[in-house]
RNA sequence: GCGGGGGUGCCGGAGUGGUCAAACGGGCUGGACUUAAGAUCCAGUAGCUUAGUGCUUACGCAGGUUCGAACCCUGUCCCCCGCACCA
């Protein structure tokens, strides 16, 4: 019978759903365990063969554990709010619902069809109100507790989202969806949440041991925390804490810069310098983010002067381009000797150096290293490190400072003014406020009748705003900006455990039973977003007692990237972008989800190849051939080797993610065990089960045309029999293999047509050889043999000896 | 500048101290089958050498440790990626 796939994986995936073989709960008495992807964000293009990857490594896993006997969580849900689906709809001139409701649709067709074992009755999607509502809860919550609150300050602006963007969402100065936008700089009044109050757990990685080292580096590069020393400068009568890695060089600080983007810089400003002060910020405004950064350090001198507490010397404080507004006060203490920032700048600006540390400083070059101290009175001579406690020390005690921490993260702006995303839940009344929204009024829903045009259509929808305030109720507004759509994705992973919960945000039991995830898989691109954001969201709920766990995942994977056949990204405009439903309807899903492990480990890059595939489709093309011309009843004691060492290895293999090599194993065993007449239904199982979490659907085919009633995914894991492993069967295998290497060596030296083959070996290892066709096999000491050229004496042990003619 | 990853055959990619001229896949060459193509099967695919052998050269480059290195150490070149004026 000829391997019809198509409706082999039809058949197969209409049985999962039938008997809810994926449906799981918390009342059972397996052990849990929760594997998920990251969710993806729906689109009208569909899915690419890239989601195909991760789904199908997920897939591989979760089938793997429910096979070991896990109860395994594996849901899926979609994304589905967040800007490009507004601007498809806008595009395409349909309400951005719609559009989301027919992509959703789509992927989901597409999921079914590569045969993915999700919980479907689990299934959201981020833009039900039932869903968002929750986001608004925990806003709520936080909003309380003062982790959410609206400040002014300059943000980043993008003119094609036309919206501002997250620190996060800003790549080398661009917008992380524009890479040819630059982000302009503007002073809004914004949402935060202040993610930083949990900075100093989120940078400490014991917590997320297993997760792989380059997202640790990656986050704690973004988190960037550095210790130093909180300085209080006197400026105005007014004090101004500074934060310095480098009080030892406190001596050297000869002026100070604030930043120009500062929102207190102009109290600073003296009054004849007004109008300087405002010309150099103007100045700023005008020029885009990336000639900022290309800019010299400017600055201006503010007319304000700073007292240094260790020696109540006066300095002159400047506005500069090159500080940094939210990184510690915005301020910092310049020490043009041992700084080549502040080196550059006093050249500029003809200001002292004043020089604390010995070293040498060149016309160009600040002294940046070790040293010991000079001109600091009472510290002179003490080595630069040892300076750094005593001076901090000197400081405490004064009062005048203090050891601190900063950290680069900064604050995570949530405000979009952009429709397509959660309403943030607040009515600003002039009387009282902002004030939030009272739980039982959400979810604040989206207006459905709105215009798209200029700007933030909330801001438009009239009726929509109007409203009454909670406290006073009087006549109020809501707020219109939305939340950055990373916020629906920061705790997905708890609503999966109880996802049609309408009085609460989840169960806890529940969710103390399922969270941790055990593993978490997806793109190396969200390490310093959404991979830092579910932590920080995961750890909050932790602290309203929702959930135990410090952490969402136990493990995180990070997959590869899959290329095009030209080994460029796949993109539209290159045209090298594979559609996973193609190729299924070519080779079926089995032999994609094969092809797409077998090639290269999960997590590393790699590019798509049709040839590759059709490879693949081969082999599970021969595996069927196997299965039919194979007669159940017995294996000989190799095939029992083969199969129970494959059982060994691949259980290992797939545990560490090896997939690639448990493929490379199961294909040696087929070959190895082709020619086979007979195989034991214990070992026919247990090929087709290890066969069974990368190709699902022919080995529920193959597993009942065994005669079995139950579905194969129900059924258990193979395990080994180490008694039947033997490697003497490896060894007379390489054996046989080498012999005929060696015949077909010795015809091409003769290079003749040799027709006789005649092979001499020891009595005992006959055995061994006799099923060699064409061959004639003599034991080296059968008196009958035929050995003209006397060659049964090269015979050794392992070693025949060979005869042509 | 700081941080990370990597350089293996025609290609993708295994391999982290001996069993490596290097798994597995792809490509290519030759052969079998076929009217032919495809599929399938067999053989070959660093060089020289040889009745199945032996030798040489090979894992970016140059050294070192070791009885022994693709694998450990040092230096060096190249590629990719992340952060980038964070005080």
């Amino acid at each position: 019978m000829e391997y019809n796939f198509k409706n082999i994986e039809k058949k197969w995936q209409k049985k999962w759903e039938e008997k809810k073989v994926f449906e799981v709960n918390e009342n059972s008495k397996k052990k849990k365990y929760y594997v998920l992807e990251q969710f993806p964000y729906p689109s009208g293009s569909g899915l690419h063969v890239g989601h195909s990857f991760v789904y199908t490594i997920g897939d591989i896993y979760s089938r793997f554990k429910i096979l070991q006997g896990f109860n395994v969580l594996h849901p899926m849900g979609y994304d589905s709010l967040g800007l490009p689906a507004e601007n498809a709809a806008i595009k395409e001139g349909i309400s951005p619902k719609k559009y989301t409701n027919t992509s959703i649709k789509n992927f989901i067709k597409q999921q079914k069809a590569l045969g993915l074992s999700y919980d479907w009755s689990r299934l959201f999607w981020t833009h039900d109100s039932e869903y968002y509502k929750w986001d608004q809860w925990i806003f709520l919550k936080m909003f309380e507790k003062n982790l959410a609150y609206k400040k002014d300050s300059a943000v980043n602006w993008c003119s094609k989202c036309k919206t501002v963007l997250a620190n996060e969402q800003v790549h080398n100065g661009k917008c992380w969806r524009h890479e040819d936008t630059e982000v302009d700089v503007k002073h809004l009044n914004q949402w935060y949440l202040k993610i930083t109050d949990y900075a100093e757990e989120l940078a400490n990685f014991e917590t997320v041991k297993e997760w792989p080292s380059l997202i640790k580096k990656l986050q704690k590069n973004w988190i960037g925390k550095s210790f130093g020393t909180e300085i209080i400068f006197e400026i105005n009568k007014k004090k101004w804490p500074i934060f310095t890695t480098r009080p030892d060089t406190i001596y050297g600080v000869t002026f100070m810069v604030v930043s120009a983007q500062h929102p207190k810089l102009l109290d600073l400003v003296t009054d004849e310098r007004k109008k300087e002060v405002k010309k150099f910020i103007g100045k700023l405004s005008s020029v885009s983010q990336e000639d900022i950064d290309k800019l010299d350090k400017e600055g201006v001198f503010t007319g304000s002067y700073a007292i240094n507490p260790i020696n109540n010397e006066k300095i002159p404080v400047y506005a500069g381009n090159f500080v940094v507004a939210d990184y510690g006060s915005g301020m910092v203490m310049a020490v043009p000797a041992h700084d080549q920032r502040d080196f550059e700048f006093a050249k500029k600006y003809d200001i002292g150096i004043k020089q604390v540390i010995d070293g040498k400083i060149t016309n160009s070059k600040a002294y940046v290293g070790q040293g010991n101290l000079i001109n600091s009175e009472s510290f002179n001579g003490l080595k630069n490190q040892e300076a750094i406690e005593s001076i901090t020390k000197w400081l405490e005690e004064k009062r005048l400072g203090k050891k601190t921490v900063n950290y680069r993260l900064r604050d995570w702006l949530i405000s979009r003014q952009r429709y397509w995303g959660t309403p943030i839940p607040i009515i600003h009344c002039e009387k009282c406020g902002p004030v939030p929204v009272p739980e039982q009024d959400l979810p604040v829903k989206l207006p459905e009748k709105i215009e798209f045009g200029k700007g933030n259509p909330l801001e438009k929808a009239e009726s929509w705003i109007k409203t009454k305030c909670p406290r006073c109720k009087g006549e109020a507004k809501r707020e219109t900006d939305t939340m950055d759509t990373f916020v629906n994705s920061s705790w997905y992973h708890l609503r999966f455990v109880d996802p049609k919960n309408s009085k609460k945000i989840f169960d806890i039991n529940k969710a103390n039973y399922w969270a941790p995830m055990d593993i978490y898989i997806g793109g190396k691109e969200h390490a310093c977003m959404h991979d830092i954001y579910i932590r920080f969201y995961h750890k909050f709920l932790r602290d309203l007692g929702l959930v135990k766990t410090d952490e969402p995942a136990v493990k995180l994977f990070v997959q590869g990237m899959i290329h095009g056949e030209d080994g460029n990204k796949m993109s539209k405009s290159l045209g090298n972008v594979v559609d996973p439903l193609n190729v299924i309807k070519k080779y079926g899903s089995d032999a994609l989800r094969i092809f797409l492990v077998s090639v290269a480990s999960p997590e590393s890059n790699f590019n798509w190849s049709d040839k590759g595939v059709q490879g693949t489709y081969k082999f599970v093309n021969k595996v069927f051939k196997f299965f039919e011309k194979v007669k159940i009843s017995k294996s000989s004691p190799k095939v029992e080797s083969k199969i129970n060492k494959a059982i060994k290895e691949i259980t290992l293999d797939i545990e560490n993610f090896k997939y690639n090599l448990a493929i490379i194993k199961i294909r040696s065993v087929l070959e190895s065990i082709f020619e086979e007449k007979t195989i034991s239904k214990k070992n026919a199982e247990s090929f087709i089960k290890l066969l069974a979490p990368f190709a699902p659907h022919i080995s529920e085919e193959l597993w009942s045309k065994l005669g079995n009633k139950n579905l194969i995914i129900l059924d258990k894991w193979p395990r080994e029999d180490e008694k039947k492993i033997n490697d003497k069967f490896e060894k007379e295998d390489e054996m046989i293999l080498k012999l005929k290497s060696d015949i077909n060596n010795i015809k091409g030296i003769l290079n003749k047509e040799q027709t006789k083959v005649y092979v001499y070996v020891m009595p005992k290892e006959v055995e061994i050889y006799k099923n060699i066709e064409g061959i004639n096999l003599f034991a080296v000491n059968d008196k009958e043999k035929y050995d003209p050229q006397n060659k049964s004496k090269k015979a050794k042990p392992g070693k025949p000896g060979i005869y042509l003619e």
